[in-house]
Order: C-alpha cells, then structure tokens, then sequence
DNA sequence: CGAAAGTAATTCAGCGTCTAACTATCAGGC
DNA sequence: GCCTGATAGTTAGACGCTGAATTACTTTCG
C-alpha cells in the first residue's frame, strides 16, 4: 500500500541520496499527522459551516478547552490561552464572546486577586455537549482504518515520543 | 508509561463509561499528535526569532511548499495555497513578500494565460537550503524516541488511515 | 462564431491574532 | 512597612487571513 506521502518522500530520498539529516520515515510520519489533523479540521470547519447560529468552530474550541479542565471545571485565562494555543490577549477577546453570550461567568479568584477564574454556564456546558459527541464520532470515523490493537499500537509510539519530549 | 494525556483520557472514560462516541484510545491519539506538532511548531518558531532577518517562518514554509514541488519546481498560487492550506488571497500577499526579496518569480503560463507560475530564484533555493536541513534535524530529534522498527509501524497505521480518508 | 458559464489570480473590507505597552496585584528584601 | 521585581489580565495598534467582489482569460455549446 502506497499514498501520496510515499512518492512524495521518495522523489527526495533519491536526491538526498546521502544527506544524513533526511530521514523518510520521520519526515513521512510528520506530514502524514499534519494531513490528517487538517482532515478532520475541515470536516469540524464544515460541521460549524453549516450551522446558522453565530457560535463559531473557534467559541466551540474555546468551550472545550475549558470543559475539558480536571473538576472543579475551571481555569484562569493564561491556562485556557496556552491549552489553546493562543496568546492571553487573543484569549481575552475569545473570552469576552463568550461571556456576552452567556456561556461562561468570569470572577475574580479571592486568594489572589489578579487572577481570573472561568467557569462554564449551564447554557456553556449545554452548547457543549451538543456539539462534543459528534465531533468524537466524525474523529472515530476518521481513524476507523485500524484494528483496536493498532490503534493501541499507535498511542504507544506517541505517548513514547511524548514523554521523551517532557511533554 | 504514562503521560498527560493519559489522565486526561481516563478522567473523560469515568464519565463516560456508557458512551459509545467516547473511543479513550481515538481521542488519546489525536491528542498526542496535535501535542507533538505543536512542539516542533515551537521549536521552528523559537529558530527564527533567534534569526534577525526579516525572513520569516511564514516566509519559510511558503518557500518549501514551492520547493518542494516536482521538476520542475514550479507551481500556480492556487497549488501552493491548497499545499500551505491558506486561502488564495492569502497566497498572493505572501508571494508579494517573497517576490519583493526576490526569492521567487511570477510567470504568465503561455499556455494558460489566466495561470501565474511560481519558481524559486537562486537566491530562494538558497535560503531554503539554509534552513531545511536545520529543521530535519528537529523533526528527526522529536521522534528519536523511537527505533526504526516503529517509526516504520508509525508510517504503516498513519499511511492506512490516510488511504482510508482519501488523502 | 459568439454568448454564457467556468476558472485563475487579485483586490478589498472586516475581523481575529500578535506584539508591546499598561494596570493591578502579589512576593521578597532591606 | 515600603520599594523592587515578578505575575495576571487587559488594552491598543499593526499585521495577516478570510470571504466576497473584480478582472482577465478560457471553455462550452447553441
């Protein structure tokens, strides 16, 4: 079985013939996770497309990061922005959305007063769980391909070069 | 072993024992490799905020998907935007930038005359070079966690699912 | 042949994100 | 108890991206 990731990596393989720095398992690897995440994002960007609501793909990403905190289910801005990958200024705005919308409440952290503790609202956690299932449904879909044992498989490798990362 | 995404996992599988869309070893993999892009992500951003030029690590990536066209490296705007996953739009500021520093040439496709062509300059090969084989080393750092046996596996289950998606 | 539909690149307005201040609060040393 | 330095969140301005409209060219078909 072959992919385009194949002839891809094969066309350098022959001109990098002996250039030690290219490795085609580890660059086929990186390039196949990379088309894969961006499968299933298009398919959540299409998902959110069709809705006529206002509540973004992004207002869902930012839920989820929150709802996704050990209990009880809540965060400061800088943990949500770096779960998010964004900055605490990109995370502010987010937040704002979502709070005018009523998803989340904002309040100040009594024990140390810069701090800024978000928490889900009902309506937060409920828009939530309207769109969680079928998001974990469209990413089992996407992975169907392997056996149980694969995929176990697979998350060895990954929690392997996780840890070797410090994470 | 274990790691952060384990407790994440086995919090959400008590919560959802009963739930049939909440697959612990899907979720945990897609997790995994969105954590293992976002390392090298960093990494890559952190090498070009060393670098005082004003070549970018925007820039950079829109050189390599040209350059990483096949012979002829040449390729259309709406190639390397589908390639960067960017919009058009996007593409063609991008290309404004590079033109300008004279790493690539806009062309009109005789045959097409609606086509623009896109080529590297020596000088776009060049700066290319200079850091391609910088960043190799990373990736191949990132996954040296593993032994070529499962980096093999790695590119095996990876190269299924992508087949199975339709690239 | 010529009109209509389709395609490629670009331009432009709107908006989200980033960097860099800035405000408020906390912690440590004299 | 203050001053210094660090930390959390927000704000302001610049920049890049998106989606829609625009221009130019090509293809289809009556």
């Amino acid at each position: 079985m072959q992919d385009g990731v194949d002839q891809h990596v094969a066309r350098w393989a022959a001109f990098w013939r002996d250039e030690p720095a290219f490795a085609p398992e580890v660059e086929g690897a990186l390039v196949r996770m990379k088309q894969l995440l961006r499968w299933i994002e298009r398919a959540d960007a299409a998902e959110f497309a069709r809705g006529e609501g206002d509540f973004t793909l992004q207002d869902y990403k930012t839920l989820h990061v929150l709802m996704v905190q050990p209990w009880p289910t809540e965060a400061t801005p800088a943990q949500l922005a770096e779960a998010a990958n964004v900055t605490r200024a990109a995370m502010t705005s987010r937040l704002d959305r979502l709070e005018t919308a009523g998803l989340v409440t904002r309040a100040i952290d009594a024990g140390d007063r810069r701090r800024v503790l978000i928490r889900p609202t009902p309506q937060g956690r409920e828009m939530w769980n309207r769109y969680i299932f079928e998001g974990m449904a469209r990413d089992q879909a996407a992975l169907e391909a392997l056996s149980p044992e694969e995929l176990t498989q697979l998350n060895t490798m990954l929690r392997k070069i996780l840890v070797s990362l410090g994470e």
